[in-house]
DNA sequence: ATGGCGGCTCGCAGCCGA
């Protein structure tokens, strides 16, 4: 089974890359952040002819996120439950037996900023929300965006970026917490060591430049996190004409009893 | 120290992302 994630950066501009990249890696299941479209504007006819059944919520202008899965969604609903944001970050459901989270972490802007403090908040609520969540679901994958590059290995210059939002301590202190529930890193458990990037600027030639961050992230329970055979991040998707700035980021799990 | 790129909007400049 193979579950993605990917920050399009709007739907609506990248709607035939991401055709074509389905067409190509055909994932079970592709969580889709800042769709950047109204629910009226969503293409899920293009989907459906692509063979795959739609989950979205999203909003004009910022954030926006879609579940993408061949198989039917079930349990589907959108946002933390108890947490009131008008926002549209957070989608969950159920595809064969699995949980899926699809999520898009609030950026933060500067660590001084309100948008930093909402960003802490969020993240409290969420990991407060993923923990009852895995109470009843043991196989459970929270998949997208994060906003956080959680150490070292995973941010190209850490003295620049020390303190910095995407990389400042309380950020990554979440990120821990979030784990700790019973969480793996799911590409970290197969790559441990060596820089890997998931997001580089548009700016200053920054992918050819290799300086990026990891910030777009797989994390699986226990149970899935045992068979996870693969992990690795598309970057021949950042490279293209008109690219996202995020790349895709893909995970194999071996078929469940 | 700044802005740099790209996407968005009842746009023609400014906000936001990361």
């Amino acid at each position: 089974m193979k579950l993605a994630t990917w920050n399009v950066n709007s739907l609506k501009v990248r709607l035939p890359q991401l055709l074509d990249w389905l067409d190509r890696e055909r994932p079970d299941v592709a969580c889709l952040q800042e769709t950047k479209l109204e629910d009226s504007k969503f293409p899920a006819q293009a989907f459906r002819a692509a063979g795959y059944t739609a989950f979205f919520a999203g909003q004009k202008t910022y954030n926006g996120v879609a579940i993408l899965s061949r198989a039917p969604l079930t349990e589907a609903a959108a946002g933390i439950a108890g947490y009131s944001d008008p926002q549209q970050r957070v989608l969950s459901a159920c595809v064969d037996g699995l949980r899926i989270v699809c999520a898009y972490v609030p950026n933060g802007q500067s660590v001084d900023s309100d948008k930093y403090r909402y960003k802490l908040e969020w993240l409290a609520a969420f990991t407060a929300w993923v923990k009852a969540l895995l109470t009843k679901n043991e196989r459970l994958a929270v998949l997208g965006d994060f906003n956080i590059a959680p150490d070292e290995r995973d941010v190209h210059d850490p003295k620049a970026w020390g303190g910095q939002v995407l990389f400042s301590l309380p950020e990554r202190e979440a990120f821990r917490a979030l784990l700790s529930l019973g969480l793996s890193d799911s590409l970290r458990l197969l790559e441990p060591a060596g820089q890997l990037f998931t997001w580089w600027d548009y700016r200053m030639n920054a992918f050819r430049r290799g300086m990026g961050l990891r910030i777009d992230h797989i994390l699986l329970s226990g149970p899935l996190a045992q068979r996870c055979n693969a992990v690795r991040i598309d970057r021949q998707m950042r490279g293209v004409e008109r690219p996202s700035d995020h790349a895709p980021v893909i995970a194999e799990i071996s078929r469940l009893p």
